[in-house]
DNA sequence: TGAGAGGGAA
DNA sequence: CTAGATCCCTCTCA
């Protein structure tokens, strides 16, 4: 038994939950609490989760019981837990299946309830009443089927997920199998997590949703999730990338993996405008209009084959017009592909309800027990800014605090010397702000990738990287993007946007794949300005991978020396 | 026909 | 809010 002292949680009746980061079931607790609430506070001591309507639907529709939950919470809690809490846990998380979309013997769509009071509750909101109007019975309102998709997203703002089982329109049917032996020899099969995505896409869901969102972290091979669902659904099939690379890369994957040829994939992008059974497509194509108020120019791709399934790669990143789009698509299947769900704007609502719940997860830490990832060891590095800049910075307008306090000249000094015990291993500095890339470039005589690198150029680099030619590279936020960026085993950041979660855990996923060379581990460096926004925005930027389980160490530069010894 | 530069967007 | 990267389209030049 534990004993009461060492109860690490206490759940307040403000929704927030705190965490006591010192006790020995810390980390048991928090990846308990991961499950079901949302970090938003992790400093030395005390982390501070919320109880999150979303967070709670989403266990929920990962079959999550209310029951489950508090107990957890009991668990681990040190006081009583208070009486509203109990209570709004069982009200959110029986929320998600309270209200049913299906369709009628004579297909039309039919929202249900679970009490008459509940439809005329929903009825009193002008944005709902508008999409529906009244059936034979107390219990359902007839829905037309153009207006599923902006039923749901406005059902969601109101706080009321809809489960969504009126099921699908058959696409095209596609010829598609799973190779065993890839195109360039190798045995091929879906890992275990891998399988049991697709099962949580398609089997569980072939009357229960069949859309949402599968959560890997990077590198655990997304594309081979979906590259499993397509094979699944065979159908003809869209997927959305995020630039003309990914898009390369989803084909040359499709064809080293799939018994797809050559001419069963099309390409729709700035450069080409192929449609074919599978055609991948760039969110920016769809999203391109002539002028501000013109329709889109490209949308009709969405209508233009029979697609089956429509996939989202990257999700967290999908812009706006695209969820409109998606609205109007809701027969169709949607798998939406991300390593964070966090989305920075705050619309991670408008996935659930336009994509569909979260389906599956894998945490970090079971990836990289299982071997899948490499480990990882996260140090923020505290340097204080040099006495002229100090001043500079307080006097400093807020808008220009950050550059200051980001580009401290101290940092360079410290990636020296981190350099300098990494003699062996391949390094990548990773940045903001040009200006300060360049200068750490032009100091260490290491070459320098930017937007501005042409893509031949890059590509030179990167492989002279890849063999060990180059030990060090100097990147900007190409490395938020570029996957074809070859792995390293140290990553140093001097300098980050503001307070992105999902950058910081894009550029820990650089170097997480699993190392066979001299070093097991690797190392993940955050360089921060002493006592400015920079270390608040760090912290921030921290708390997507704290809630997967990643400690930072902190470490004071002048105690830099000791601390590389000790590793 | 394709490469490369520039503007605009989000 | 910031700074930067990306992409799409259009135009020019060979």
């Amino acid at each position: 038994m534990t004993r009461y002292e060492e109860k690490p949680v206490i759940v307040q009746s403000d929704r927030s939950i705190l965490l006591e980061t010192d006790g020995p079931l810390f980390e048991e607790a928090r990846d308990c609490l991961a499950a079901f609430s949302e970090l938003v506070k992790s400093p030395e001591h005390i982390h501070t989760y919320k109880l999150s309507p979303l967070a709670l639907w989403n266990a929920a529709s990962l079959g999550l019981s209310a029951t489950e939950v508090v107990d957890s919470l009991k668990r681990f809690s040190r006081y009583e837990i208070p009486q509203n809490i109990l209570a709004d846990i069982q009200d959110q998380m029986s929320r998600y299946g309270r209200i049913k979309l299906y369709r009628k013997d004579d297909g039309g769509l039919v929202l249900s309830a679970d009490h008459p009071l509940l439809i005329r509750e929903l009825l009193s909101h002008r944005q709902i009443k508008d999409l529906v109007f009244p059936a034979e019975d107390t219990h359902t309102l007839s829905v037309k089927a153009e207006n599923r998709g902006n039923l749901k997203s406005a059902l969601i703002k109101i706080g009321f997920p809809v489960e969504d089982l009126a099921g699908y329109a058959d696409g095209a049917p596609l010829e598609i199998a799973v190779r065993e032996t890839t195109l360039s020899g190798r045995p091929f099969g879906l890992r275990q997590y891998q399988k049991e995505s697709v099962d949580a896409f398609y089997l569980n869901g072939s009357n229960q949703g069949g859309s949402g969102v599968i959560v890997l972290p990077c590198g655990a091979g997304k594309t081979i999730v979906a590259i499993g669902a397509i094979a699944a659904v065979k159908s003809h099939t869209l997927i959305l990338a995020t630039n003309t690379v990914a898009l390369r890369q989803w084909k040359s994957e499709l064809l080293d993996k799939t018994t797809l040829r050559e001419d069963d994939i099309g390409e729709y992008s700035g450069d080409k405008k192929e449609v074919r059974p599978v055609t991948i497509a760039t969110y920016q194509v769809l999203t391109y209009r002539k002028t501000k108020n013109s329709p889109f120019t490209h949308f009709d791709l969405f209508d233009k084959a029979l697609w089956g399934l429509v996939v989202y790669d990257e999700v967290h990143t999908l812009p706006a017009p695209v969820f409109r789009a998606t609205a109007s698509i809701q027969a169709k299947r949607r798998l939406g592909l991300t390593a964070t769900l966090v989305r920075e704007d705050g619309q991670e609502e408008e996935v659930f309800s336009l994509i569909g719940p979260k389906k599956y997860d894998v945490p970090w830490k079971v990836l990289e027990k299982q071997g899948w990832i490499a480990e990882a060891a996260c140090a923020e590095i505290r340097v204080p800014l040099p006495d002229n800049l100090r001043f500079e910075y307080a006097v400093a307008p807020k808008r220009n605090k950050f550059r200051i306090a980001s580009t401290n000249p101290e940092k360079i000094v410290l990636c020296e010397k981190l350099i300098e015990s990494h003699k062996e291993d391949n390094i990548l500095v990773i940045g903001q702000y040009l200006s300060q890339l360049k200068e750490i470039a032009r100091h260490f005589k290491a070459p320098i990738i930017t937007g501005q690198t042409p893509v031949g150029r890059r590509q030179e680099l990167y492989a002279a990287f890849r063999k060990g030619d180059i030990k060090l590279i100097i990147v900007s936020k190409v490395a938020n993007f570029a996957i074809d960026l070859p792995d390293a085993n140290v990553a140093i950041q001097v300098s980050g946007t503001f307070g992105s979660r999902q950058e910081e855990a894009q550029r820990l996923g650089r170097i997480l794949r699993p190392k066979v060379s001299a070093s097991p581990q690797a190392c993940f460096y955050s360089l921060v300005s002493k006592d400015t926004c920079d270390q608040d925005f760090a912290l921030k930027r921290q708390m997507f991978l704290t809630e997967q389980g990643y400690q930072y160490r902190i470490v004071e530069a002048a105690r830099l020396d000791e601390f590389m010894q000790g590793e």
